[in-house]
Formats: C-alpha cells, sequence, structure tokens
RNA sequence: GCGAGAGUAGCUCAGUUGGUUAGAGCAUCCGGUUGUGGUCCGGAGGGUCGUGGGUUCAAUUCCCAUCUCUCGCCCCA
C-alpha cells in the first residue's frame, strides 16, 4: 500500500455536511448583492506580487510572513513574481484600473466570493485557505456608502441569523497626512520608553507605529493609555465625515463601538475602518473587515479614486451559524430510491431513472446485484421518500410499485403512471428543476 | 514566527505497570429459507497502535527526533 497523502497544512475539504452552510451563505450573500446593485467580479486566485507589494504594504504581517509566493520550474519567462491572493481588494483595485472602470458610472459596486490564501499557524478559525465573500464601492467618497456597505453586510448577518452574535467596531483614522503626523507624534511619545515595549512592538514603532495601539500586551496597554490620540490629528473635513457615518449608523439602526485603538494592518486603510467581533467573547477574531482606500487605486496606476469596502470570513461565519443552532437547509435529499430484480427489470429502471432525473426528483437507483433486502436497506439509508420497485412479475404485468417509505404502505401501479404519479405525490414546487423553459418542455413530451 | 497539549479501526474512545492472535460502541457489508427497509438477532471486513531512530531478549507501551492536528500568542477573515 502506498503512503496515503492528506490535505496540506491549514487546509481542509469542505464536506457535503459543510457544503450546505457554504451554499446557504453565497446565496444570502448574492441575494443582498444583487438588490443593492453589486455585480460580480472573480479576479485571478494569483497575480503579481507587487499588486500586494503596493497595497497593502511591504511592513504589514501579510507582506511580511504570511504570502505564498507561486513560481514556476525551469523557466523566467515573466519578470514578475507572482503570489496567492491574501485578500481580494488589492486584486478587485487592479481590475479597476486595468479595464478602465473609472469610466463607468461611479461608485463602481462589485463583490466576489472565492478561496484567499494566508501562510500562518492554523488554529481555531485560521487556515491556510480560506473562503472570503468581498464587497467594494469604488469612485466616490461619502459617509453614506460607508454606512449603506455596513448596512449590506449588517443585512447579510442578519439572514444567516449571527447579527446579534457580533459587535461592529468602528474608527476613523484619518488621512495619510493626518496619520503620518500622528506616527511621527507617537513615536515621540514612546522615544525613551522603548524598553518598556514589547519585541514587537519596539519593531512596530519604526515602521508601523499605528499597530503599536492594538498590542494587547499590558505594558504596551498602559503605554498606549497615556499615548496621544489620533482624533487630535484628524482634519476637520475626516471628523465631519465621521460622525456624519456614525448618524447614519444609528438612522440604520446598527449599533457600534467606538474604538479608537482599532487601525487594521493592512497600508492602504484611510478614513473609515470597521471589523465586526464577537460579541461574547470580545475576542478580537474578526468574522468581517474592511475601510476606506482612497490611494490604492493610485498606487496601482489609476487616477487618485476613493473607494471602500470589506471582506468576510466564511469558516468563521458558518462557526458562529454552527455555536448559534443555525442549520442551513437540506437540499440533496433523495426523493425516490429505484429497487429492481431480474435483467429485465434492471434494463427497464435504467430508462425510468433518467426520466425522473429530467422531471426534477432525485433519484438514486440499485443496480447492482444486491438482494432486494439490501436494496430496501439502501432506501431506508439514503432516507428515500419512496421506493419505486420492480420485478421479473411487474414487468410483464407492466405495472411498478410505489413504496412510501415513512407510511410503510404500497401500492402497484401502471409503469407508464410512475412519473406522475410521484411528481403528483411529492409536489410539482417540490422539484428540482432549471428555471430554463426547455426543459420543462421536454419533460411534457416525453410524459405525454 | 513563539508557547502548550494530543496522535490506537471511517468516527468516538478503552487498553497494555514492556510479554502470545490489540478491544468496544457507532458506521460499513452480508445473512436471519420464496421478491420488501426502519427495531431485533447472527456474522464479516477494516489497525505494521502517526512516522523514523534509540534502549531492551522483547516496544503500540519507555526515551529522542520528526510530521500532523488541537489550543493559546502574534496577526487577521
Amino acid at each position: 500500500m502506498a503512503e496515503p497523502i492528506r490535505t496540506p497544512k491549514g487546509t481542509y475539504d469542505v464536506l457535503p455536511e459543510d457544503q450546505q452552510y457554504q451554499t446557504y451563505i453565497k446565496k444570502a450573500v448574492r441575494h443582498r448583492a444583487r438588490q443593492a446593485g453589486f455585480k460580480r467580479i472573480e479576479p485571478p486566485i494569483f497575480e503579481n506580487k507587487s499588486v500586494f507589494d503596493r497595497g497593502i504594504g511591504l511592513h504589514t504581517d501579510i507582506m511580511e510572513k504570511e504570502i505564498f509566493t507561486v513560481e514556476r520550474k525551469g523557466k523566467t519567462e515573466h519578470k514578475e513574481e507572482w503570489a496567492l491572493r491574501p485578500e481580494y481588494t488589492a486584486g478587485v483595485c487592479r481590475a479597476y484600473v486595468e479595464h478602465g472602470m473609472q469610466q463607468l458610472p461611479q461608485p463602481v459596486q462589485l463583490y466576489s466570493m472565492g478561496p484567499v490564501f494566508r501562510y500562518d499557524r492554523p488554529q481555531k478559525g485560521r487556515y491556510r485557505q480560506h473562503f472570503q465573500c468581498d464587497f467594494e464601492m469604488i469612485g466616490i467618497s461619502d459617509p453614506s456608502l460607508d454606512a449603506q456597505l455596513i448596512n449590506v453586510l449588517s443585512h447579510i448577518f442578519k439572514d444567516l441569523q449571527i447579527f446579534d452574535r457580533l459587535k461592529l467596531q468602528i474608527n476613523n483614522i484619518g488621512e495619510s497626512e493626518n496619520r503620518k503626523e500622528y506616527s511621527s507624534a507617537l513615536k515621540d511619545h514612546f522615544a525613551g520608553k522603548e524598553r518598556n515595549l514589547c519585541e514587537d512592538c519596539q519593531r512596530r514603532l519604526e515602521h508601523n507605529p499605528l499597530r503599536v495601539l492594538d498590542c494587547k500586551n499590558e505594558d504596551c496597554v498602559i503605554l498606549v493609555k497615556m499615548a496621544p490620540k489620533i482624533d487630535q490629528y484628524l482634519s476637520a473635513e475626516s471628523i465631519e465625515f465621521h460622525e456624519r457615518l456614525l448618524e447614519y449608523l444609528d438612522e440604520y439602526g446598527i449599533p457600534y463601538d467606538k474604538n479608537p485603538n482599532l487601525v487594521r494592518g493592512l497600508d492602504y486603510y484611510n478614513q473609515t475602518v470597521f471589523e465586526f467581533w464577537d460579541q461574547s467573547t470580545g475576542s478580537q477574531n474578526a468574522v468581517a473587515g474592511g475601510g476606506h482606500y482612497d490611494g490604492l487605486i493610485e498606487l496601482l496606476g489609476g487616477p487618485p479614486t476613493p473607494g471602500i469596502g470589506f471582506g468576510a470570513g466564511v469558516e468563521r461565519i458558518i462557526w458562529h451559524m454552527k455555536e448559534a443552532g443555525v442549520k442551513a437547509p437540506m437540499k440533496d435529499q433523495v426523493d425516490v430510491f429505484v429497487a429492481q430484480l431480474g435483467p429485465d427489470a434492471k434494463k427497464k429502471s435504467l430508462k425510468l431513472i433518467e426520466s425522473l432525473r429530467n422531471t426534477g426528483v432525485h433519484t438514486i437507483g440499485a443496480l447492482g446485484e444486491a438482494s432486494l433486502k439490501s436494496q430496501m436497506r439502501l432506501a431506508d439509508k439514503f432516507e428515500a421518500t419512496f421506493t419505486l420497485l420492480m420485478g421479473q412479475m411487474e414487468v410483464k404485468n407492466g405495472k411498478i410499485i410505489l413504496r412510501n417509505m415513512k407510511a410503510g404502505k404500497q401500492e402497484e401501479i401502471p409503469f407508464e403512471d410512475a412519473v406522475s404519479e410521484v411528481v403528483k405525490l411529492l409536489g410539482k414546487d417540490n422539484l428540482d428543476i432549471y428555471s430554463i423553459k426547455d426543459r420543462l418542455g421536454d419533460f411534457k413530451q416525453e410524459s405525454e
């Protein structure tokens, strides 16, 4: 026997049970996105690495230690280094520039769903490949857009019945000039006190002093308390912007915590930043996070263009749904199990199964040579609603047995009526059909 | 990247103070006289006890390394 192979570290198979949740979540996201005028975009899973270098920033944790680079062996025809996307925003903004979307009516509203990758030690709710839903509004800057975006996300959480478990954390980190000033003020504040900061913060002070603010280290927290606050450095416009946004959130009735220490680890953010946190534990494990990135498009070679967006982690959403006891609807039920005995019945059941399936009935057939007992046991395991049963006798008489599994009752009906009888009992609304009209036409022709 | 714990059947776990063929429940498959499921009864398959090395007459058990998983930190979704 060869060595078994498992999934790479930090990755996992989405098994049918979780697939139900994923499908359910995607559906909620799609509906809310369309209602709000978002269109789907799907950038490639890997990009030129510079997309992320420029956007996310070289001195962020993501780029320093979490980026997955992609190499092609032996060939050097490409000059650029490639990387698996660690998030969506940079790639979507690259697409905005590449396809001249500034020509479209603004704001351009895009959403996306798919895997993103970060090289990190896996733990609860953290994977090397995880699934994200992403929303972006590009081209116009107005607090009402921020509020609308957060509102769409709130509705998705409400649809999935986890909104009450989460709490919105919100902050305004101002313009990059403000932040530069504030950064140097922080440096001044900590000057001479470096030894009291943790090692990480000593390094952060060099490259990104704002990150010292949300350090959890006790000593750092004490020093941060005495540090200057960012709102002293914000422009009047930023303060006004933030106040308006909070007003709009009040208007929507979305509760929030004003969190002056929320800064987020990506360089491209400015103005509004927000995250949805687990309310019960108050843990910093964000289920969704986002903010303004008004300088990003320019960094990627486009005209100065404002934007705002967020990413939401599907694994963490599923975790919360399970914790809250939310069940995803199960749509893979088996409606009919076809059992047969003897070569003639087996042959006839092939077309019968096909007709049932084309009609929209979930059908499984036992086409092995197993005993009828085994076939019935299988029908039971699959929790089939009905079993259609046909042996030599029925074939001879042109009949078939229709058994209601729950009731444990059965009757013999003409073979030709099998499909229509099943449809009648299941109810037309419960058929699994495409909304393509031709398919229904096919069925009518066949059954008539 | 740092710290802690765990790895025995598909799943949940017993067990061996080092000693013949390593167990249970659930799950899977088959059977319980003619062609009928769920309950019940019987049976079968499935593990080189995570991997490699060391100590020993003997290792699944003790020691070391390694891999993987889980939890925490960092950070994020």
